[in-house]
DNA sequence: CTATTGTACAACCATATGGTTGTACATGCA
DNA sequence: TGCATGTACAACCATATGGTTGTACAATAG
């Protein structure tokens, strides 16, 4: 079951936010916990605003979502996106895999002719 | 087996070089078959110098590489990043299905208690 | 109420990105 | 030889990105 076509814009935000090692840093803490904006912060060498740009870049992306619990908001992954990237890499991979099996025939022409 | 540690830079590069629709399109091309940079060109209403700029960001990237036939220069895709690339989204799935798990024995406390 | 914590957001700056045009050069064909 | 094709690369430009600081405001603690 498909759950929605992703346009090309959504895509480009996606991994227009993985290429970035912080927000993946991010991505590997939120997938196991939620954690509010200002625990990411803590551990990074920048400004608050600077994670918080971060963190507003993955939302965008729906890699993450946000809840309000009390004053902080706290970050959690989104799976079903990242499922969809890894589906896009995996139909590439099947591309090559039907390539490899054209080359496989080729080769067993080839062979039949020698 | 492990081929080799990616960097975060080059998994910078892999995510960047896959935030453009052009250069996804470029993949999903020749993942199945090699292509030269003109035969690829062809098909977008951009310059080719702009092509030859986006096939050489894929090939910084190592999703594809290059190599000579006559005059042509063939582009291949490389299945190998393609496959790093997924390992990576595939590790922050498995954080989230642990944190699954996780939610799933506090429910099950709760569920004791009541 | 007041102070502190956590967040939101605007303004600004340096650099990266995605496109262009122009020039140069190697290869293949007639 | 001469010409068309395919590529390489530099220079340039507009806009996006990733960081900063500063200000403002909501929620909690004393």
């Amino acid at each position: 079951m498909v759950v929605h076509a992703l346009s090309d814009l959504d895509v480009d935000r996606i991994f227009g936010a993985l290429a970035d090692a912080t927000r993946r840093d991010i991505m590997g803490r939120v997938m196991y916990e939620g954690l509010s904006v200002s625990t990411l912060a803590h551990d990074y060498a920048m400004s608050f605003a600077a994670v918080q740009k971060h963190v507003s870049v993955l939302e965008r992306a729906s890699l993450v979502t946000k809840r309000r619990h009390g004053r902080e908001q706290i970050v959690s992954g989104n799976s079903p996106t990242v499922e969809r990237a890894q589906t896009l890499l995996a139909s590439w991979e099947e591309l090559w895999r039907q390539r490899a099996i054209q080359i496989a025939d080729i080769l067993g022409e080839e062979g039949r002719t020698t």
